[in-house]
DNA sequence: GTCGCCGATTAACGCAGGTTAGACGTGCAC
DNA sequence: GTGCACGTCTAACCTGCGTTAATCGGCGAC
């Protein structure tokens, strides 16, 4: 048995709560699937693309991202993971880690049998829910990342991540009066923006130029979240949480 | 009712058994659960976003795509869609659909009530497993289109995009010797792509020039699968597809 | 301390791809 | 037939962003 208290699991829950309404009953069921709490530091790999997807992953407290590199070393970042995150889905279908996912500060996960999970569903099946509710929003943030790479231009794609990781880090209450801790370097952005570290580097010197956002050191304080929003063309339904409450249609 | 003859449903059986196996019970089973076929005229919308997603509708023949159009009027393109494809995955989640879907060519389909697959897959957990497993294909060529919309080049993109059309078609047997259908205009293409229309045309002229690529009229032939497969940096298994046969972690 | 590395920043230059604007062909409505 | 809509293709011009390379500052190892 893990010590439960020594990293709080308030963003598992509130991450999955907040997509599904669950129980106090549930909730304690859910927390007791958990089985062990890992510590990993910065610049770790959490998953490696490949292996066997027969534990559920989950971030507990830090920032992560999900990763691929192209046979000409190029690197595509596809995902930041924020507290309450599910590292990878692979486990619901193929039985294998679909991309690495990678510590962008220290991390806590927490790791649970994805067949404990699949059986606690069966009692519970609002737990399948929530997953599959957590998989639709990260694909709908996934879909969001290829507009924003098809469709906005440099400024724009950057304003559309610091409103993404705003509202996201706001959720699981890690955002105080616009101000969160966002430690990605240079590189990391443009290999997630399909821009240049320079052209970053730009883009955000305007971004600060126009008073929306300051950024250093890994904190990012946003100054104007509405003006931002509508530079970005930011959508705050288009990543898939405005629905909270509703059941779905898979209801059992 | 429905004659299901009229279109054959070989398609839709040949996705979901070739990424789960059945038995015949079960695919007899799957056959009658669906409960309508429907003919779509080309340019015609199939799903529109924010209805409700109480049915399942799989494409069964003709091709179409997925699209979000953003505030500034741009559009971007996000899937194309083959026979045996789900137009929209949200009845798993959210009870309403993600995004238009769109025929790019005449189109006929099926629909199944969300209610009695999920039912039905009480009694058959492989038609869930099925249906998670194809989710999860749709999500990694998605994640495909991510990565060639931030690191790969127009001639890339191109490339990459017909190697993948050509590889979904042929498991579904719609191309012969290298030649497929696919009526997808240059604005189209760009949109996909990310691209103007304009620099498509350039693009599928080296194409062309290079005696990699014919395209006329809706008509696709590939010269040399190998060499543009290099050009694309085209990863089969990054689809999804490969890992058949195996049951994965979600057993029952 | 100082060495070395990493990340931010700046400058100079170049090019891939966007934009605008036509011309041309084809098929369809009438 | 004619006119129109739509798709392909071309040309001229331009710019957003990439590339290369160098400087600077901070910070951890020793």
């Amino acid at each position: 048995m893990i010590d439960r208290n020594l990293v709080s699991i308030r963003p598992f829950l509130a991450n999955l709560a907040g997509l599904v309404r669950m129980s106090e009953e549930e909730l304690a069921s859910l927390t007791h699937l958990i089985k062990a709490l890992n510590h990993h530091q910065a610049h770790a790999t959490i998953l490696e693309e490949g292996a066997p997807a027969d534990r559920i992953v989950v971030i507990m407290s830090g920032l992560a991202y999900r990763f691929t590199r192209l046979a000409n070393g190029r690197r595509q970042i596809t995902a930041f993971l924020v507290p309450g995150d599910i590292c990878d889905y692979r486990f619901l279908s193929s039985g294998h880690v679909g991309q690495h996912v990678f510590a962008l500060s220290q991390v806590a996960v927490a790791r649970m049998q994805a067949e404990s999970f699949v059986a606690a569903s069966e009692r519970f099946p609002v737990f399948m829910r929530a997953m599959l509710a957590a998989n639709a929003v990260d694909e709908a943030i996934g879909r969001e990342w290829m507009i924003s790479l098809g469709q906005r231009n440099a400024l724009q794609r950057m304003a559309h991540l610091l409103c993404e990781m705003e509202l996201r880090l706001r959720r699981v209450g890690l955002v105080e009066k616009g101000t969160f801790h966002f430690p990605a370097t240079q590189t990391d952005l443009g290999d997630a923006l399909g821009l240049s570290s320079v052209h970053v580097n730009r883009t955000l010197q305007e971004l600060r130029r126009m008073h929306l956002v300051a950024m250093s050191k890994g904190i990012v304080t946003l100054n104007d979240t509405a003006a931002l929003r509508r530079l970005a063309l930011f959508d705050v339904t288009s990543l898939g949480y405005e629905r909270n409450g509703r059941a779905g249609a898979v209801t059992h």
